[in-house]
DNA sequence: GCCAACGTTGGC
DNA sequence: GCCAACGTTGGC
């Protein structure tokens, strides 16, 4: 099983607005970049556990787990010039670019893991999403990392980082 | 294939 | 709102 952490703007899609959705399951749409598409693509399973993090707010950070449901299938926002995701510029043979998964909320985090508490923790600071100029919004995550932040959660999340 | 211009992401 | 970092586009 593989460990992933996949972006989302809460003013758009927040962690809660999972929670509302039938069966706390939905889509996830829109991915754009490359990268982001050949780990959705070819290497989310099902099974695998997703970190939800919200990006670009007050205070980013990774807010709840889900789990992949379903693994990826054509994104069909590419094809609707309604969409916020369409793409105008579609692929010239007609095959699909674009994929997307299904995901399930787990469980929302008691408190938020903050960025800077990553950036400021030893075993987490090496995380991609810690990185400076990291844009990825599908990013894979290590088990250990999954594990750490995990207890966090649980177990520590009231005591600054300094005294541990 | 190079690379400058441009658009986007996302922390701060 | 600013702007650094990055990805994409398109002329050559």
């Amino acid at each position: 099983m593989k460990y992933w952490l996949m972006k989302t703007e809460p003013d758009v899609f927040s962690f809660d607005d999972l929670l509302k959705c039938p069966k706390k399951t939905t889509c996830w749409e829109g991915v754009r970049n490359y990268q982001a598409r050949n780990f959705l693509r070819d290497e989310c399973k099902k099974g695998d556990l997703v970190l939800i993090y919200h990006s670009n707010t007050q205070t980013p950070g990774i807010v709840g787990i889900a789990k992949v449901v379903k693994e990826a299938y054509p994104d069909p926002s590419a094809n609707d010039p309604k969409s916020p995701y369409y793409d105008d510029k579609p692929a010239k043979d007609g095959s699909t670019r674009w994929f997307m998964i299904d995901v399930q909320a787990v469980k929302k985090l008691p408190k938020i893991i903050s960025l800077s508490q990553i950036k400021s923790h030893p075993q987490l600071k090496t995380m991609l999403v810690a990185q400076k100029g990291q844009r990825l919004s599908v990013q894979p995550v290590k088990k250990s990392e999954y594990d750490l932040l995990q207890g966090m959660a649980t177990l520590y999340r009231d005591i600054p980082f300094g005294i541990l």
